[in-house]
Parts: structure tokens; sequence; C-alpha cells
DNA sequence: CATGAATGAGGTTTCATTCAT
DNA sequence: TATGAATGAAACCTCATTCAT
């Protein structure tokens, strides 16, 4: 029960809990995991039912078609990829106090999105192999990107640059690579060399170097 | 038919033709355009056939399984995808004369990936979309990356390391790196913002801007 | 509330009411509105549930099984259907005294069905389009019509026979000509042309037609 | 294979022979068997697979649904049971020499109706029992029967009139009458006592009864 | 070589019925 | 008594593969 935690949080929506009864959660649990393993196309009801442990009836009492299951799964991991930036407060906390130097604001948001891929992998798993084939989540991600994520980096770039502490590029170029080394890290550590031996010493120390990597990139020469 | 000319090419051995009637090159132009759109789990040979103009029998005659035809398109794009390093005289070439800077290295691998992709990119979409579920296949590849192009990619930073042109990290995670940088503005460029105003000015000075970032990411400072 | 008294009659015995909860009520009233829409065999449980607005195995709780609940339906309006020859004093009453003519007769009949048919259209509309799929609801109907209402008709026919009112055909055809002619001005009037303009004038002059036909069609000539 | 003649026959296009592999007429008609058995809604396709000898697939390769295949049976049906009124000729030939008086046509009518019913029974059943579901083809038969039938009928029914052979009432009721007599006569004939001693003398016998109904019915007094 | 009808295993989904609450 | 979550059998349908032509 314990272990399944992390699914109830993350189909939590605004902080509220969802209601989940037992079998739910067992059937998100299965399906996520097979999912992530053989891909939603080549996974069965009836397997997931059986790794479930649940009649293949009871999957479609609580989710009308398969794919209602998989956008179950889908959709919230898509609001908690984005999260950070969905938040109010989030671009004041960064100009007004918290974050004096550029580097303070990309340290604290690899951090947080470390955890948060650590947490979530399975689900995130999901996500990135099937949204090619979902153009609706396809679109929803483009338009949460483009209103809240994009025009929030945009301004903390521009900040930054203003304050001379990044180099004169168009930020949507800063933007990309920053997104494209922090993802690239983590696809590393989690879906490429998963078993490689992460030591916490030998993961911080990587994560410092690609922090280096990043600052010195877009520092203002 | 002049269209179909980069998949006879895809599918070239050490150089050689190989031979494929005009049914054969169409279902595979098929199955490309149709696994890339809706991934190989959710394309039916009925539906390959219809687009290649052919009779479902015909495939099969062909390619004993669909799998098998899904593998006709992805090992060469695996073999391809990595040719570069696969050439015997790669190294010395950079060593010798061609590269007096790591600069120049860089810059002329991802202008051969960049065409690579280009032409390709039907069929890598494929490549990447499947191998997380052929894992025959990600050994293969683990397996080339492994022996060809990290030995080869190793050499060649420590070289320049030597030579104190990059910073003195473990060459692992410069190749990292290099490589999260180079696919990253891939799939920016081709798969995330294919439709963007991508004319020959914007995305030499994007190409610019992404080695610049690269160089003094890894510069030795 | 009102609206269900007509389940009420259709339900009782012999004169004497039957029992029936709320809930009961609103399960038959929804079963009987959803069959006649889509046939009992299209109809699944948990519509009538949700349109009768209890759960689904509160249905299970009156009636054993989902046929059950058609019988329940079927059987009373069976009984009703051919109500009036199930009366003892049915024949005397033709002959002794109220029908001087075999038009009265035919009248009365007409006007009784009618009312008949006007009041618990719903279930019977059920029942005719069920009852080819229920032998033992058909033997039923034709034990009842040969023994009770064929009788009665038969002695009725050959009385005004007799009396020189009707030609000498067999009873049994000019039963069919009576009954067939009713029932086909129902059908017309409730089951084909619902909606055409049947203000009293209209329908009074269709049914003094159709007295007209029947009677000149069996008048001796 | 001589006794799905009539099978061929019913689906011919405007005389045209339409292409039926044996399979598919094995198909269709296990299908018209059990659908008229139990109903279409009640009936599986396995069972159809199964009586007509066929895998379940092959029915789905000819039929892309269930339904497709009921429409199969029923849509050539509501042709065929309208048919003598869409020939262009039919009211000229009523007219102009064949039927010197309406006895004539009407004796014409039922014989060819009745050759009709004879041969196609089975698919006739499915038709009545399926098309209370089927608002498509409930539109389709009003719309032929109003734009074909009705207004050719009209024409026959007001030139007797107007020749002093039936009475005067509204054509829509003498329509009526006409169909509803002949159908109720089908309906005891082949539906409620199909195993009735129906030899030939005995039916030509009520034949004619039902023809001397009609026509006194209807007579000009 | 090419075809496409046929197959049948297996996929998703529905649904009458049960039963713990 | 009423509920509604759970069941699992069976429904409709898809599809990779075979094979006679």
């Amino acid at each position: 029960m314990n272990e399944q935690q992390w699914i109830k949080e993350l189909l939590k929506v605004n902080g509220e809990d969802v209601k989940l009864s037992e079998k739910q959660i067992k059937i998100l649990e299965a399906a996520i995991e097979i999912f992530a393993e053989k891909g939603y196309a080549s996974t069965s009801t009836s397997e997931i039912a059986k790794r479930a442990g649940v009649a293949e009836g009871t999957i479609f009492r609580h989710y009308k078609t398969k794919k209602d299951l998989l956008l179950a799964i889908v959709n919230p991991t898509l609001i908690k990829s984005v999260a950070p930036f969905l938040a109010k407060e989030f671009v004041k906390e960064v100009f007004e106090n918290e974050y004096q130097h550029f580097e303070d604001f990309i340290r604290v948001l690899l951090k947080n999105r470390y955890d948060f891929v650590k947490k979530y992998l399975p689900a995130i798993r999901v996500f990135w192999q099937e949204i090619a084939f979902l153009p609706e989540i396809k679109e929803q991600l483009q338009f949460i990107f483009t209103k809240h994520v994009y025009e929030k980096f945009k301004k903390i770039i521009e900040h930054f640059q203003k304050k001379g502490e990044i180099v004169m590029i168009p930020p949507e170029s800063a933007i990309r690579m920053i997104i494209t080394t922090i993802i690239g890290f983590f696809i590393t550590r989690f879906i490429v060399l998963p078993h490689h031996n992460w030591d916490d010493e030998t993961e911080k120390a990587e994560i410092e170097r690609t922090i280096q990597f990043l600052m010195h990139g877009l520092l203002k020469k």
C-alpha cells in the first residue's frame, strides 16, 4: 500500500486527494508498469487485469476504455511535468530574493525536476513513449508550454541577460539548451544507464558537471 | 521512384546496393510512413498493404513476419546512425590533419549527422520510437556504441583534453553532453518544431549558437 | 405517481391490487419504456436502473432475472389483451339483450379494445415485439385464444349467421377478418401514424369507416 | 446450392446479379435463419459462423459489422416488398388494358405479393421484426411508401371511385383497408398458422373469401 | 511471384448477476 | 431493503498469417 503512495500523489489535483479504491490503484500500478515495459498498444487489458489481480471487467468499470486508462496516467503526468511553472508565484520568487544568480535558479530547477523524475519515473516513461501518438495531449502540452512555461522562462532569461549574467542569444535558444541539457541528463541517468554505479558521490559530481556545462555554455563572455 | 532513392541508400550494406523489387520499396515506404505516424504495434499489415498498393500476402512474401518488416527498417537505421564511428580511418583523420581544433571536429560531426537525420527522418523516428520495445536491437546498439562509438569518441576527447582545449572532466561526461546537445537540437528542429520558420539563415544561426554553447560549455577555463 | 397508475392496473389480477413498492413501479415503468424503444435484448439492466433511478442490484431484488422482468410485463399484457373474452358472462351478454345486431357487437368490441390499446400502448408494444421470441408465452396465448376467445367468438359468429346477418363463411375466416381489420386499424392509428392529425372528428370518422368496411365485407348479400 | 437461389434473387439489384461467394451465401442463409428465430440482438456472430460453417472472422471480412450484415438482409427486402409499385409502367398497366375492374387489380396484387411472401418468408420475418429498431430503414420505408406506393395506389383508387366501382371514402382509408386485409391474411397464413392444413383447395378458398371480403367492404353501395 | 479469401487466436468491451456492506 | 463494486462469460471485432489460385 505504501509503494502506491506515489500514484495517489501523481493523481492529486490542485493538492486535493482524488478518491481511489484499492483496486483502482492496483489497476493503475499494473498498467503503468506494463505500458512502460511494452508500450500501450502492445499491452492487453487481460494482462493488466492479471497483474493487478482483478477481473478484466473491473478495469472497464473504472475506465470506460483502454485509452481512458492511458489518459488517466498521461494527463496527470503532463500537469506534474510542468508543475513548477504553473505556480503563480514562481517568477516572483526567482526575481525577488531567492535566486541572486542564474546558477541558483538552474540548480533549484534541476534538483526539483530530478526529484520529480525519480519519483514518477514509470509514469513519465509511459508519457514520453505515448505522447507521439496522442495528438490531443500533444496539443495540450504545446498549449501549456507556450502559455505557462515558455512565457515565464523567457522573463527569467531576459532578467539574467539584463543583469549581464548570461549571453545575449534569443531566449528561446537559451531555453532550448537548458531543457535539452537537463532532459538529456535525466534520460542518461534513468533510461540509458539506470544500472550504472550511481552512488551519491558520482551522481552529485555529474549533476555539478552538468550545471557547470550549462553555466559556461550560457555565460556572458 | 526518385523519392524512394533514400530507402535504397538506407538499406545499402557496406556501400553495396541491395536488390529491392519495386513492390518491396513501396512496402518499406508505406511501412516507414505509417509506423512513424501511429507506431508499429498500432499499424496493421492490411493498412501497409493498402498504402503500398500491394496485396497483403505480398508483404509476407518479402518479410516472413510483421516484425521482420520492422527490423528491415530498424537495423539499417541503427547502423547508419553510428556510421561515422564505424569507419576505420575515422580517428586517424581526426588526429592527423583534418581537425586542428576540437571545434572543427564538432562542426563536422554535427553537419554530418544533421544531413543524415534530414535524409532519413521517417526511418529514424521509427527507430527511436520502437527501440524501447526491441531488447535485441537495444543490446546491439549498446554493443556497437560501447565498442565503436564510445571507444573512438573517448580517444578524441582525451586528445583534445591533452591539447588543453577542453576541460578535464571524465570523457564519458563530455561525450554525454555533446551527444545530448546535438540530439536535443535535432529533436527540437525536426520533431518538436518542424514547422517553425527554419530558413537557411535562422538555421545556420541556431546551429552556430549550439556549437558555441557546446564549445564554451566544455572549454578549458 | 399518477402517471404510473396504469401500470398498477395492468398488473391487477382478477381485479385485485398487486402490492408494488415505489421502486418496483419505477423499474417497470423504465423497463417498458426502454424495451418498447430498443427491444428487450438490446436493453441493458444498467440502463433500466439508471432510468428508474435505482441501483442495478435493486432490479434483481424484485425480479430474479432480466427475463422475469420481461415476463412481469408481458404476462399481464397477455391476459388483458383477451380480457373481454375471459369474462364468464360475455357470450350471454351478447346473445341475451345487449347486442341486437352484429354491428352493435363489433362497435362495442372495437371501442373496448381501442380504450385498452390507448391505455396500455407501451406494454402492448413490448408484448408484440417480444412474443415471437417467447415460445412459452406464445403457447399460452394460443391456448387461451383457442380455449376462450375462439370458442366464444365462434358462437357469436354462428349466432349472427343463423340470424342471417352475416355471410355463410367458416367462422374462423370471419373471426380472422374481424381481428385483422381491427388490429390493422390500431397499428395504423398508434404505431404507423401516431403523429397524424387524429382529432376527435377524424378518428370517429375513421372508426366508423372501419366498421362499415367490416360490416359490408361480412354482410349477407 | 439450389436452395440458396432465392437469396441471390433477393439481393439482385435492378435485375442484375450481385456477386456472392459460396461462403457469403452460407453466411446470409444462416443469418436470416437465426435472426428470424431469435431476433437480431439475441443472435451472436459466433452462432451464425457455426451454422454457416465458416470462421467467425469470415463474416467480418464480408460485412464490416454485425449491423451491416442485418442491413444486407433488410435493405433488399425493403425494396422487393414494394417492388410492384416501383415499376414505371405499373399504373399505366392498371388503367390501360389489364384491369377492367377493381377486383382484377386486387386479385393480381394479392397473388403477386403472396408469391413474394412465400418465396422470401424468412427475410421478411427479419425485416418486420427489426424495422422497429432501425430508424434509418423506417424512414426510408416511409419515404418510398409516400413517394411511390401511396401516390400510385391513390391514383388507382380514385380511378375506380370515378368509375363508380368503389365507395367514396378518402383514398388513404381505402388503401389502409386493402393493405391491412392483405397483410392480415399473410400473417395468419404464414406466421400465426403456418402448420394449419393449407392444401391448395383450402388456400384458394381462403384467398377467394379474402378478396370477396375486401370487394364487398369497399363496394359502392 | 502476386493475390486476397479465409482463418482462428486473441483483443477490447458489455452485461446479467452476485454479494458484502 | 437497497446499494453498487466486482465478476467472468460471452459478445463483437481485428489482425497476422496461410494457402489455393
